[in-house]
DNA sequence: TTGCTCCTCACGTCACGTGAGGTGGC
DNA sequence: TTGCTCCTCACGTCACGTGAGGTGGC
């Protein structure tokens, strides 16, 4: 393919594509602090070096981690400071495992409901009350079974 | 257990604590019209029977299948009236699906990941460019690896 | 009278999305 | 000159969270 330049410039929309952000999402980052504030041009247009797609999806990535923008914000600066502290890198790691694994339990069992719906077994949802909701991820949720599967009240 | 009349009336704060979603939830869920206005004492104190947990329930459980409030705003409206015809609950049902698919699989790369780093693996992370991040989750995003991965720019 | 619970605004948060109105570049 | 891209406010959205300031109930 014809190579742009060494010294390959960016221009945003260029840049959002090359690293899977909205524009939105790119000024967002750099309002917070997470982007180096970027050369640009006489007119005022933004110019972004290759570099410059590395750090964006480094904030993608982090993001699909778990971590929100000011946690981001945190490690990227702690990163280029410091360094970062290992143990307490470990412990922000176990903490997001905890937390994706909490998420994937519960979307698993979201999952065998949705199959059965998608699949076309309905009827439950035509129960008046609407057990089949009802009974949805209910394994954190005690207190209140009883007042469905019981013809007594609570 | 000392059983509550069969009458049971709920306050906001128990009926909360029943169906599992915080006060600020509960009055957003009124407001959006997603609950039937409330009995009030002559004092102005919300007073909700026992079929209030099951209805904030279904709330809590299509949020979690992946709906917005407007959307279960919808199904409970329809549910209501003329029943939901099943075709287009069926379709909703697939879209979600997918949906929930691609999160538990996009999950699921995270969490490997994630042990890694938590089980002290951390020198990826030290890495000055960042490969670690860089290769995160890129199996669609073919476009900048080249940038990294090998010597000659893009 | 003392706590505890409830009430209603109303503003804050998080991570953006979406125009409006204007200018640059080939 | 015509499009296309870029710019900066600034307000909107989604699903709540969080006080402030006041009243009810046992």
């Amino acid at each position: 393919m014809p190579a742009t330049p060494a010294s390959a410039v960016f221009t945003t929309a260029r840049l959002c594509d090359a690293a899977g952000v909205t524009r939105a999402g790119l000024r967002l980052y750099e309002r917070e602090g997470l982007l180096p504030e970027p050369q640009r041009t006489a007119s005022g247009y933004r110019q972004f070096g290759e570099e410059a797609v590395t750090q964006l999806q480094a904030i993608r990535h982090l993001k699909e981690l778990g971590f929100t923008l000011r946690e981001i914000g945190w490690l990227l600066s702690e990163r280029a400071q410091t360094g970062i502290e290992p143990g307490r890198l470990q412990a922000l790691a176990q903490e997001q495992l905890q937390a994706v694994d909490q998420r994937i339990a519960r979307l698993q069992v979201v999952r065998g409901y949705l199959e059965m719906a998608a699949s076309g077994h309905l009827e439950q949802l035509n129960d008046p009350e609407c057990a089949f909701l009802m009974n949805f991820l209910s394994a954190d949720n005690t207190s209140v079974r009883a007042a469905y599967s019981t013809p007594e009240k609570v």
